[in-house]
DNA sequence: GATGAATGAGACTTCATTCAT
DNA sequence: AATGAATGAAGTCTCATTCAT
């Protein structure tokens, strides 16, 4: 290993140290409170530094957005599809992304209460055609594809119908994460239902 | 009417004051730009007046965010129910509150972007029973259970039901506004497709 | 004096302690030197509350430079004019107005040395019709045309002729600050070569 | 050659890299955006290294000041002398001095405007006996010199002369850099009423 | 000879809140 | 009741310079 490649792998070091630091209080303390110099303070170094290895907090604050995110996609991708009923897959997937978010109040937050730009064009899953950019709205369509295919599902625009389900299951995520004091039971009332109404809404 | 309560006026029209100016400034600034500062500057007092009238900034960012709510909710209330076929009642409703919400993002924001407590305690809908409490949930609720038993709709619950409709259908709001560049007929086709599969979800 | 006239004439003080404390740092290190932090520290304040007297630093600069020449300014106009030579009265007049400036350096490069906006603003002189504007412009012209009337001068646009002294003038001042170890001797021939080239220049 | 030589002419180059680099982003920017940063990621290494070839950043300006102030006279020595009426050739020479400098705003601040010692121990020239370090002065001188022996102007020390006819074109040129909003027409009109007097001035 | 990471100081500005008047 | 001056902390960012490697 060269020395070029040594130092680039000791700047990527330090970066992960910036973003795992930033994740860190935007975790704790939410994203009004991420402050470049908590970072420096959290990370042990000069405030100034981290505009060696960062442009501005812009790119910070995308930076942790994108990975926290595709970290958590991570998780649904890898749930395998029942092929008899795919269905089933689809809403195990999501259920689990449910559960990974309100794990994660701050990655949530970060991602869908957050109005700066940068990080909404790493997230935006609304315009026609998104699935060629986005992965998870990608595998979205395809299982719900898949699942008209399989007759499970009567014949809806699957782009669309995912985008649906993206919408209305991270409206639930919001308000689960911001409403304390909702009981366990409740929530999970909440989360069936909601189910609910989705499969019988795609179902013939 | 003794002094105190021509006093007690006085206050209340103070309050209404601020609280105005204070909603003037999130909707048309955002809620970053909202200072107590501005709000001092534009009812032309001293910013020192406001704390005889508020504990804190919290206290009128919960106040404002409980009024323009209010008032958006009281758009729909007043959408009278088709006996026949309640369920396009339903529909038309909320059709209106996802278009006053983006018509007024900072509002909108200000409920669900927002992490403060205050805020969260005067708009949370997830409890069980909440129906109560909140007039929204409560009317949804009714005119669910109306359409049920008009035969329009399956048997579900229908506090379950109102919620998870309020849920899904916010979840939407959030995202059409956060996301730039969708076209209105993108807009449309989304909002079309949120309801057809909530309404194909809850019919028979 | 009610409340408010006193009121007024705090603030008033306060500012004018600002715009000295502003002026001395800028005589004493210069306008590169000069911070709002640095001016909080000499009047003893929080740096904050400069931000209640002063829109920005700009508008601090701009008062800075604007007073100080304004003072300087006055010297030149309380020169009497010689009836029958105003000629000597013009060279004695500028004479003093290099004298003050070769005092106050500080002032002279805020005014000469300075690229804000903001202050050019208020010392420019070199417009078509200027006159109206800038006193001392004024001043200088109706000298000329005095001087040409009694036949001193030969005739020249006495506006133009006003600025090319003006703009000459100030070139050697520069220099004269600007260049250390002159002699207080060669200073003199300078001014005085200076003004022999003006007047024979001017003369018939 | 030696390699000791060899090294030093490496040296050199480098050192010509930096200067010309910094040259190029005063001219581009101005004065205050300079920056050591600025200036090794123009030439592709790293800040430390400037460091090796200059004391400071004092240093590096005065070398840029210095020799770009070079460049820019030569453009005037190069003017041949009209022998019968020399004072046309002085004339053209100033003019073309000015419109340079018009052109290049940055050199002119970075020379008139700068207050650091190092600039101005190489831009010096109110010194007596100058013409005998700055050619610029010494050419002025004798050209001067010349157009009294040919009869055309007046018996004056020509040294002292040369330093107001520069002290003065100097001012001139810093109003007509520093105030925006003058016409090309005016600014014309000014330019030849300042020679018109200096001619006048200097004419027997 | 060269790197570039790191510092530490400093820049302007905004803010919620307090408190003497 | 009302003022508004004042604070102190915090915000982002830029810079000249140093120094271990």
């Amino acid at each position: 290993m060269g020395i070029a490649e040594r130092r680039q792998e000791e700047i990527e070091k330090i970066k992960k140290k910036i973003i795992e630091a930033a994740s860190y209080i935007l975790m704790k303390e939410g994203y009004e409170k991420l402050s470049i110099r908590k970072i420096a303070d959290k990370i042990e170094y000069s405030p100034g530094i981290i505009y060696h290895y960062f442009k501005d907090k812009g790119e910070i604050i995308a930076t942790v957005v994108e990975n926290g995110y595709q970290k958590i996609l991570k998780n649904i991708i890898d749930v395998p599809v029942d092929q008899e009923n795919p269905e089933k897959s689809l809403i195990q997937g999501l259920k689990k992304y449910i559960q990974i978010m309100l794990e994660n109040p701050g990655q949530f937050k970060a991602v869908l209460m957050n109005d700066i730009q940068e990080v909404q064009d790493k997230v935006n899953i609304l315009e026609k055609g998104i699935s060629k950019k986005r992965k998870s709205i990608e595998m979205l369509s395809q299982l719900i594809a898949f699942t008209i295919e399989k007759g499970k599902f009567r014949a809806v625009d699957e782009e669309l119908t995912a985008q649906i389900i993206w919408t209305s299951t991270h409206g639930l995520i919001a308000r689960l994460l911001l409403e304390k004091n909702i009981s366990e039971e409740q929530k999970n009332r909440l989360i069936e239902h909601h189910f609910d109404i989705l499969l019988h809404g795609l179902t013939k």
